[in-house]
DNA sequence: TATTGTCTGTTGCAATTGCAACATTTTTAC
DNA sequence: GTAAAAATGTTGCAATTGCAACAGACAATA
């Protein structure tokens, strides 16, 4: 699954550290609850998370924080990626991690001899395109107009990309309600309406569909 | 302005035709009203509005319409953007546009051997970063908690932006509502309210922060 | 220039939502 | 294995928001 949108997809053990070669990549390495300061410092450098977890903070103006994105295994993060008016941003890994940074700069230039470094740019454009497909998937459901909706639209779309009328929530309550931006309290209180008339029915973090 | 972003940024006319032609790129028009099917029923097919203007559309279940996405010159659209398990699209140009197809397939595989295709693909990741950035702006404005939050995020972002207190609005307050998700009259409410704590001044669209 | 349609501005009222404050359960960390 | 921390589940109440329904301004167009 991670796969087909990694961006060494298609590259063996070998192959992956001698295009790292070729690019001058550096490998880091971060205890949890480091901040990951190499990549948003260096425009044009890419930062690929290869093992552990990190997440994408923003602090605003007041002083607090929001979770802008949750990284994993095999996501990147850049500057590249993040507006130059918002507001200040940092990388923390939330578990031990090791991440490779690129040179955007060099990843095209070495295109012209390296076959390698081609099919890293190809992976890239798959990686950016997954990155703009989440982004308006959430704006989709942010849009929606009640809270009821906003987790009709959510459900909805879990089940389509599950093929079926169950799955499994893959967030926390406290944390889908953050993804949602609405109150958590609020969020448990409309969700048991849902409940009561029998548009889905949850057996522990299991959601199915009755409509 | 447009050019830094712009997918043929750095080409004179003559270089545009020539890689256009290398990468067996089609030229179509579309009078105003009419819907651009082409790209979107093509997976590794990127429309580039070269002129005129086009809406992305989505068709909820209900059959409601919303706007997905406004495009411009300079735009660009693709089903490989587009998640495959969100609701039926539809690109309608909105007014006389011309529109250039290029295979992404193509531009891949033509990066071997063409300078200017690995430009082309090099100002792709471009237009690609803006997208994101784009759509994680916002993001960061749905998720403010109340009208009040989300007006006051737009405008020091748009103040940002301008690199002043003061700035036009671009959009009329109908389809800003529209963009922040809320209901027209109550954000009309809030701004009133936010003219009365003195946080904002707004003589005929031109919005200056007084803090 | 008359007319039609869209945009702005306003308000009362009802519905939805957020907040605060709990008790309980589950998970995590030592 | 126990203590601490985080997540779940619930509720009353107040604040915010959406809805409906206007009137007037402005723009588009025929």
């Amino acid at each position: 699954m991670a796969l087909k949108y990694d961006i060494f997809a298609n590259f063996n053990e070998k192959e992956k550290r001698k295009v790292l070669s070729i690019l001058g990549a550096k490998e880091l390495f971060y205890k949890k609850g480091q901040t990951i300061t190499y990549a948003l410092k260096n425009r044009f450098l890419i930062g690929i998370i290869v093992s552990g977890e990190a997440k994408m903070i923003r602090y605003d103006y007041t002083g607090e924080r929001t979770i802008v994105e949750e990284m994993v295994t095999g996501d990147i993060f850049s500057d590249m990626f993040v507006s130059n008016h918002a507001s200040e941003l940092a990388v923390i890994a939330t578990k031990d991690a090791n991440v490779i940074f690129i040179s955007y700069d060099i990843l095209i230039k070495k295109c012209e001899t390296s076959q390698y470094a081609l099919m890293i740019l190809d992976n890239l454009f798959n990686v950016m395109s997954k990155k703009i497909i989440k982004r308006s998937e959430r704006i989709e459901l942010l849009t929606a107009r009640s809270i009821r909706n906003k987790l009709l639209a959510y459900f909805e779309l879990e089940a389509k990309k599950n093929n079926s009328k169950s799955f499994n929530l893959n967030y926390s309550y406290t944390d889908l309600a953050d993804y949602l931006a609405i109150d958590r309290s609020a969020m448990m209180r409309e969700l048991k309406n849902l409940k009561e008339d029998r548009l889905i029915k949850d057996v522990n973090k299991k959601i199915t569909l009755l409509f």
